[in-house]
DNA sequence: TATCTTTATTGTAATATCACGTTACAATTT
DNA sequence: AAATTGTAACGTGATATTACAATAAAGATA
């Protein structure tokens, strides 16, 4: 039905489905790229950098908000995005521990 | 429109989202995390585990298919899956690395 | 004050996804 | 042969996602 049943799975599968969802478009994993590439990096300079609307980008960016992997600072009429890089660190070892679980699972 | 611009977007970034997208419903994540855990384990014991109906189960499965992470074994009427090790190993590297080095952009 | 800049919001069209009933088909069982 | 079992494919409805034009809102600048 176009709904996800997120009810019927544990809190572990839905995290980590969230977490991936987030990855899981390009323009979203190059909007990361390009924050974590460029301090002081504001949305105009990822519509330049992705080529997309500017709509699009601010759209793109409060998916990435939501799982709070970004950090804002607003100077002025600018708004300036940085990576949360603990939140970074703790999505990093989340999703490569589930790879792991599976792996580890996969060789009893 | 619905429809991801993935030609303006380069192949490395295209794929870090063709894997995560995968793992971004809880349902995928629950098969994978299952298959690791059963061998032998068929299209009926991911209905019964999951709760969701049998196409629903083979429409996920043939997503996850489509990035290389299963292998099937055909022995009768049944059909049996298994993670591939490999593709799992190298997507977990994968993942893996894109996270560092956006921890490491940010640090310079 | 009027204008320009920057970002978020609203509205909307196109497409994709999720879920499942139904059907088809192959292999097994009776 | 007929019925059963297991899986994939087809079709469809409901919802979500992607993309953007238009607009709003807030701050900067002329």
């Amino acid at each position: 039905m176009g709904i996800t049943k997120n009810h019927i799975f544990d809190d572990y599968q839905n995290e980590t489905a969230l977490i991936t969802k987030v990855l899981g478009h390009p323009a979203r994993v190059a909007i990361i790229q390009h924050i974590s590439q460029h301090e002081y990096c504001n949305c105009n300079d990822l519509v330049k950098a992705t080529g997309l609307a500017q709509p699009t980008v601010s759209q793109h960016l409060s998916e990435i908000k939501k799982i709070q992997l970004l950090k804002q600072k607003h100077q002025g009429k600018n708004t300036f995005y940085a990576i949360d890089l603990d939140i970074l660190n703790q999505y990093r070892r989340k999703i490569n521990d589930f790879f792991v679980k599976v792996q580890v699972n996969c060789q009893k």
